[in-house]
RNA sequence: GGGCCUGUAGCUCAGUCAGGUAGAGCGUCGGACUUUUAAUCCGAUGGUCGCGGGUUCGAACCCCGUCAGGCCCGCCA
């Protein structure tokens, strides 16, 4: 059974309501790490629902956590909201991205919303529609103002809890409330007191004040604001990274804690991280990264999200933007023309084909856009593609090569779409230098002493032959192995050579449309240098 | 130091929860076809399941140990 679906079938044990939850601190630019996190959690929502379960899939917003640092890509003017809540803060401005104080005022645009509302619309187009929450105006709204009361009076068991589960020490000041200081901070605050609903502080300007908790002045610390949003939103399964789910994690101390706030834990579903190939962990401030804005501008959303259904949870994910994306869009393109059910109804299937051909068939019902599509096979390979989106310069030059060869019939939405992305894919340093097409201007001696007699004879004559004939596809397809016949040689033998000559390899591909749009003199230098070195 | 996850074919991984003849896809190689879509079709190749013990009639799977990589016990998806 597929991931997704273990998952939901363990959730219908719990009951028949369920509010799956993911969360994400909106500090910097999204990633697709945070992509896992979403689709993990939507595919979860998906799956749950189809078996039958009502369920609301939500998306909170850590708006009310604190900016950590002034990260590589802010201003410098960034240092004076250092420990300021990410929801009450300018955003950074185009240019020096120094804090936009004008569209803050005028619009209360802050620093959360700037790197939110990209990846809600990424969200949107790979079929993620979460219910948004966003966490500092809950705590503005006073959701959280009975959860404090309780944290706020159980301290002790709460710091028990917390020291015992992840065997660290608390400073002796310590206080399940965060309150802002005199300057809108959460860091450097002691808190002197507590009589509710007011916590009292000294600041780290040596200002002294109250903090009302039910009012959102100030927010619970990390390890207990989660089981405590856990509690008000009635979170019953919860996707979240292994750094959460490891002994003496968040996870670990919420559950604990969710307890003690009077709610039975959601059940987790730990995921790994996705790494960039050959450049480690992704992470925002090194700017090794990739978005999901981007991702989507080279492969359509079905595949990203493939890329999730296809890995459990468990394993770790090393995302390549070159020749795995092809080998992963392919891979889609099979699924896509598979006949699933006649695979199954195989009399002789053994039990573990049974469980691929299950898998496969899930993972492909959780990557389409919508719930519930049906998978369309465009039979055109990204492969395919990207070699015609090279030797055409215009989109209509690749209908009319696809329809025909009898491929489609007329292009539609879905393949115009592909056609865009992939010349973009192209354009950008993703794509996969051996997916390139590249003429020789200069021979290469050891592709060309890798050809037999016959081969190297009919370099001769297909450079004759190219000499003398008009210089369009037509006209050039028939004269390479024309020019083979013509000598009594094989076709395969001018292809060969053809190979080896102007691109330097065994084999590749059709070359006739590629060398109508090139240059007929460079091409037969090229071809009569090759001749020479015979 | 304590804990979690991962280790299976050249590569990516299923299979581990319910022990019963080691599986897919990709790659590679060969063949077919060809006025070649690096295409398509057919066939072949491929693994002491990290390592060592134990339990069992039987272990990739369960138990103990061990090695390697990642991660957590401040913050990070």
């Amino acid at each position: 059974m597929h991931w997704a679906d273990v998952a939901a079938k363990s959730l219908s044990h719990r009951g028949n309501t369920h509010i799956i939850s993911t969360g994400i601190t909106p500090s910097g630019e999204f990633h697709i790490g945070h992509l896992r996190e979403m689709l993990t959690g939507d595919m979860l929502a998906r799956a749950a629902n189809e078996a039958g379960l009502d369920t609301d899939f939500i998306f909170i917003v850590d708006s009310a956590d604190p900016l950590r640092k002034v990260y590589s890509f802010l201003g410098p003017e960034y240092e004076q909201f250092i420990g300021h809540q990410l929801g009450a803060i300018p955003a950074p401005r185009e240019g020096d991205n120094n804090p936009d104080w004008q569209r803050f005022n005028d619009e209360g645009w802050t620093y959360a919303d700037h790197f939110l509302t990209p990846f809600l619309e990424a969200l949107a187009e790979i079929g993620v529609r979460p219910r948004i929450v966003d966490n500092l105006r809950s705590y503005q709204d006073g959701e959280f103002a009975q959860l404090t009361k309780v944290a706020c009076d159980s301290a002790d068991e709460i710091r028990e809890i917390i020291e015992r589960v992840s065997s660290r020490e608390l400073a002796s000041d310590w206080f399940p409330w965060s309150p802002i200081d005199s300057k809108g901070s959460l860091d450097g605050v002691k808190v002197t007191g507590y009589e509710y609903p007011l916590v009292y502080w000294i600041d780290s300007h040596g200002v002294e004040g109250s903090s009302d908790i039910t009012k959102g002045q100030g927010k619970l610390p990390w390890r207990i604001d989660w089981p405590a949003k856990w509690s008000w939103i009635g979170v019953t399964c919860e996707a979240f990274g292994k750094d959460h789910g490891a002994a003496g994690g968040s996870y670990a101390t919420g559950r604990e804690i969710s307890t003690l706030l009077g709610y039975q834990p959601p059940q987790p579903l730990t995921y790994e991280w996705i790494s960039l190939r050959g450049k480690g962990a992704m992470s925002s401030s090194s700017g090794n990264t990739i978005g999901p804005i981007e991702a989507l501008r080279l492969v359509p959303p079905q595949i990203l999200r493939l890329l999730i259904a296809n890995s459990k949870p468990n394993k770790a994910i090393d995302f390549d933007t070159g020749m795995g994306l092809v080998i992963l869009a392919d891979e889609f393109e099979r699924l896509c023309s598979r006949d699933f059910d006649s695979e199954m109804n195989d009399e002789n299937i053994s039990r573990r084909k049974l469980v691929q051909v299950e898998d496969a068939k899930a993972a492909l019902r959780l990557s389409m856009g919508e719930p519930g599509e049906i998978a369309k096979a465009t039979s055109v390979s990204f492969r395919h593609l990207a070699l015609l989106a090279q030797t055409k310069s215009n989109d209509d030059a690749v209908w009319k090569s696809l329809i025909e060869t009898g491929a489609i019939k007329e292009p539609t939405k879905q393949l115009k779409d592909r056609l865009a992305r992939m010349r973009y894919w192209i354009d950008s340093e993703h794509f996969p230098e051996e997916m390139r097409i590249n003429i020789l201007s200069t021979p290469n001696v050891q592709a060309l002493s890798l050809l037999n007699d016959e081969e190297k004879s009919a370099l001769l004559g297909l450079t004759e032959a190219l000499r003398n004939c008009q210089w369009n596809a037509e006209s050039i397809g028939s004269a390479i192995p024309q020019s083979a016949k013509d000598n009594g040689i094989s076709p395969r033998s001018a292809y060969r050579a053809a190979y080896a000559a102007l691109m330097g390899l065994e084999k590749g591909p059709r070359l006739a449309p590629i060398l109508a749009e090139m240059d007929k003199n460079e091409i037969l230098m090229q071809l009569d240098s090759c001749c020479q070195i015979q």
